[in-house]
DNA sequence: AAGTCGGGGAT
DNA sequence: ATCCCAGACTT
């Protein structure tokens, strides 16, 4: 025990919240050990889908992240097949009668504007052979491609550790070591640092996928299922219930 | 920061 | 009947 002044250390003065604003090495370190965790629960409990499979390509992958946005991957599931028959590539899809395209889409809903990302995306890809840009910045600048989607074409396409950082995995982490300071994911540095710090490491498509299915199967925004959580003896949420 | 797009499944 | 879903865009 020591009795001289329990506080922060000096350097700590001044600081507003008492959670930094930056990744600390504690946190590192806890992200690193969720990541291998979720790695081999994955392996018996993730989720199959067939744009996970090796067969895939990042242009299925691609479009499959932009169906995804506010749907459920069971719905998109039942609609892959159909879809990439009819769409198997960026050059079929630039092609696509809107007409069309808005007939496939409608069960997803959003649909005028899934239609319209995904013609103006395919026209771009044809234009460049199917490459979006390397350069963050130069994605960002495309219609459709926001920074969860510019992530998921660094990650499928140039195969760099990208987090695929959305509300599901944010509720895992923020549940795991403590919540965002900022309203929104996309503005928040712990959160975004965070996030790539468990995206970083071998096998970084696996790694993103573990942690969206533990999000969708056990660490659920409603009814969390923490009796049968592989990681509870390390989450701050369980603790703090 | 808040509103909009959106149908479908889960609760 | 309400909430949630691998977001992006406009105001």
């Amino acid at each position: 025990m020591v009795d001289v002044k329990p506080g922060r250390p000096i350097s700590c003065r001044g600081r507003r919240t008492p959670t930094a604003d930056r990744l600390q090495v504690g946190e590192k370190r806890k992200l690193t050990r969720l990541r291998s965790d979720l790695l081999n629960w994955a392996r018996q409990a993730g989720r199959v889908y067939p744009w996970r499979a090796n067969a895939a390509s990042s242009y299925e992958r691609i479009v499959v992240e932009v169906l995804l946005q506010r749907t459920t991957a069971t719905a998109v599931s039942k609609f892959y097949d159909a879809f990439f028959s009819r769409f198997p590539t960026w050059e079929a899809l630039a092609l696509a009668q809107p007409e069309d395209l808005a007939t496939f889409l409608k069960p997803l809903g959003l649909w005028r504007k899934r239609a319209a990302s995904l013609l103006g995306l395919a026209k771009y890809a044809i234009s460049v052979s199917g490459q979006f840009p390397r350069n963050p910045r130069e994605r960002r600048k495309i219609p459709a491609i926001g920074q969860y989607v510019s992530s998921a074409i660094a990650l499928f396409q140039y195969g760099e550790p990208a987090p695929l950082l959305d509300v599901n995995m944010s509720r895992v982490i923020e549940r795991f070591i403590h919540p965002r300071s900022r309203a929104d994911i996309r503005h928040d540095p712990w959160l975004r640092d965070a996030a790539s710090w468990f995206a970083r490491g071998p096998q970084p498509e696996m790694a993103n996928w573990a942690i969206l299915d533990f999000a969708a199967l056990v660490c659920k925004s409603r009814r969390p299922r923490c009796s049968e959580c592989p990681v509870r003896p390390r989450c701050n949420y369980v603790r703090s219930k």
